[in-house]
DNA sequence: ACAATAGTGTCTGTGAGACAGTATCGA
DNA sequence: TCGATACTGTCTCACAGACACTATTGT
């Protein structure tokens, strides 16, 4: 071996060198949603070269003082307003050309939440807000920034895997929830349809019965079912 | 929205704020093997404070010209002499503190190997380089430096998950195996017994059978199988 | 023959897949 | 009454858990 990985002496060396001055450390965020049956990110469209007019993902910068969760975290609320929701580390990013200006590494972080509590609208201030289906940024029919269509592939991936063998699908929802609803949001989520029995069976001992019913459509009520233990 | 995220202007004036002057990214390298029925990691022992005389992660600095899994390569190579291995990024540690002297965000990488594949002590210079059991590290019998102990839980949580739902044991062996040496890797990945009778049926469809036996032992011999379709 | 380990046959329980049937609403 | 959706009963099949049994080696 011809070094000593995590000397002091290799620290400061390395950190003289010009090579390792122009690196930046940035949390991309992936807010996911449930909009009109169809799986949505939050993305905002650039008013600057380079990419401008294409759409991408929120982000910041971090800072000296503080995590990479907390930047994560500082992000949602300066974008969206956004206290409280679930939040995870998706993947870091970091080739070399993935921003033309400067080295940026990417930690990003994939946010859940029901479509109700975002109300990004209201902080908006020049550049433009929207959700976007995630199908069309991954067929190629939104113009997106960086590398950010890989990215929300890989949020996309992540979740259709994570749907089936955990608890993940209920951060779409705040309060209540009926079970043909809860098992639409599950079915975008995995990409595939299941019988609505074995959904039942499967998903019943895990939530609890309200006495409400959903009277909205012009049939049957569906009942009303709670997971999370308060709100 | 007060900020435009990813903009040009924000992009400069962050990088000339003296707050993000003194980050730096590594790649931590767990390399990890079986040896002696334990799941063991590759440390190397601190020469310099902070932390001296503790072990620790191989790792290395991510150069401008390289992306992070480039770096993760070239450590694997410089550290071990080791190339064509499994590789996989684990998780991305950035609390602020990890390192008392500078802020460094390390993107670690899990990589798996047969033991006989490495050879570190070849090129071993000044500082101890050594297979450590995970268990007594995790358990607080060695002193380990930084966060290290942290990243070491969670690659052995992650592999845990993994073996039971991937191929990933056999990135253990190299070239023909036993079941029952299979089966015992397998066991102490997922850290429970299995039925041999059950492994057998999961396990046999994957692998390829082979004319030869080992007779190592005074008993019955068992049959060599094969994973990879090379050698 | 015996100890020891390799390997097999088979019963059981669990949970998903599949589908037919019943229940309850508005119109 | 009827269309539409909510909900239930139940058969099947794949697969893991469990355990008793047979097979083959060296000594």
């Amino acid at each position: 071996m011809n070094r000593e990985p995590g000397s002091e002496k290799e620290y400061l060396d390395s950190y003289n060198q010009e090579q390792f001055k122009k690196m930046s450390v940035a949390t991309d965020l992936l807010i996911l949603t449930i909009e009109e049956d169809r799986l949505v990110v939050l993305m905002t469209k650039r008013s600057e070269y380079p990419f401008k007019n294409c759409w991408a993902l929120p982000g910041v910068f971090v800072r000296m003082e503080e995590t990479l969760e907390e930047a994560a975290v500082r992000g949602l609320k300066e974008e969206v307003n956004l206290e409280n929701i679930y939040l995870e580390q998706l993947y870091t990013f970091g080739d070399v050309d993935r921003d033309p200006r400067l080295r940026v590494i990417s930690v990003t972080y994939m946010a859940l939440t029901p479509l109700e509590k975002l109300d990004f609208k209201a902080g908006s201030r020049v550049s433009e807000v929207k959700l976007l289906p995630v199908e069309d940024i991954i067929g190629g029919e939104i113009e997106t920034a960086f590398d950010h269509r890989e990215i929300i592939r890989y949020a996309k991936w992540r979740l259709k895997n994570k749907v089936e063998y955990t608890d993940i699908v209920f951060h779409f929802f705040s309060d209540m929830f009926t079970l043909p609803k809860l098992q639409k949001v599950y079915e975008i989520l995995a990409e595939k349809k299941v019988y609505k029995t074995n959904f039942r069976k499967k998903f019943l001992p895990l939530i609890t019965d309200t006495e409400l019913e959903d009277r909205s459509g012009g049939r049957r009520p569906s009942r009303y079912y709670r997971y999370w233990p308060e709100t």
